[in-house]
DNA sequence: CTCATTGCAAAGCCTTTGCATGGAG
DNA sequence: CTCCATGCAAAGGCTTTGCAATGAG
């Protein structure tokens, strides 16, 4: 958490930007809920604590954490952007459920020497990627039983 | 061409739904044009030859045209959907350029095992997976080196 | 005849932006 | 003091929808 704040701190100055209580506030939010959320949902989660925080600022801080490296954007394709832990967090794929959106995280080191191969026989420089499972998660497959 | 037009009605009077003229027409334009395109730029393909063709029809027809297995929708992540023919066009995989937007289509027989292992160990029922690998395509870095 | 489709304009949804006010450096 | 950040409301970009008129079955 420290070590976040930190880093946002010196991205700032870094980039001839101000400190914000606000910032500050919507970067400790996010960091205490491990669930890829959309801004909306954040900024929910914001205002339960901080009301006086306006949803723009809540937009606004999203895309600067992004920047800055805190934070990636996970587009499922429902129209709404998620946003995930970046700092510390390993590099990973997701699962996706179809059914209730849950994401789950998965790495497979099999992965990245295929895109890399891949990429070579294109002469493709690769930046990066995104392995998405769409399907149902255990626990939707549970409840369809049940009925 | 033929074929797919078939798979169209097929769909349509299996749906009580009904044939007509734009639809055909949409998937006309939409079939000659090997690119992924966006609805826009259909939109402008098929202006082109059919003035008279209206936006909200070209979004809808791409809808059903998805519904009915002819067409597949590629997100790019850029805000605007991009459509690929889905009929009697084997699964594949996508390099995207992030500098001209350009999509070069893979397949690597590598990823499925994968993918249906990675599922298997989370208990999760795939449907479908999608492998992006985002970077610079060969023709932008040759332009790169030119300047 | 009945019900789906069309084209237009309007609305929806998520996100960004303009602007005046307030605050950091 | 100088800019950046904020909060509000407004605008933007893509897509869907309501509606009256048209057309297929």
């Amino acid at each position: 958490m420290e070590e976040e704040k930190q880093h946002l701190n010196a991205y700032l100055k870094q980039h001839g930007l101000k400190k914000s209580v606000q910032r500050e506030r919507i970067l400790e939010v996010f960091l205490d809920i491990e669930n890829h959320l959309t801004a909306e949902e954040l900024l929910e989660h914001v205002k339960k604590k901080y009301p006086e925080i306006g949803y723009s600022t809540v937009y606004r801080s999203l895309n600067l954490m992004v920047k800055a490296g805190l934070a990636k954007v996970v587009d499922i394709g429902d129209g709404s952007a998620r946003f995930e832990h970046a700092f510390r967090h390993g590099e990973h794929d997701h699962l996706i459920c179809e059914r209730c959106g849950n994401l789950i995280e998965f790495k497979d080191p099999r992965c990245k020497p295929i895109i890399d191969e891949v990429a070579e026989q294109k002469k493709f420089v690769v930046k990066r990627h995104r392995l998405d499972i769409f399907g149902i998660c255990n626990d939707c497959i549970d409840k369809t039983e049940e009925e």
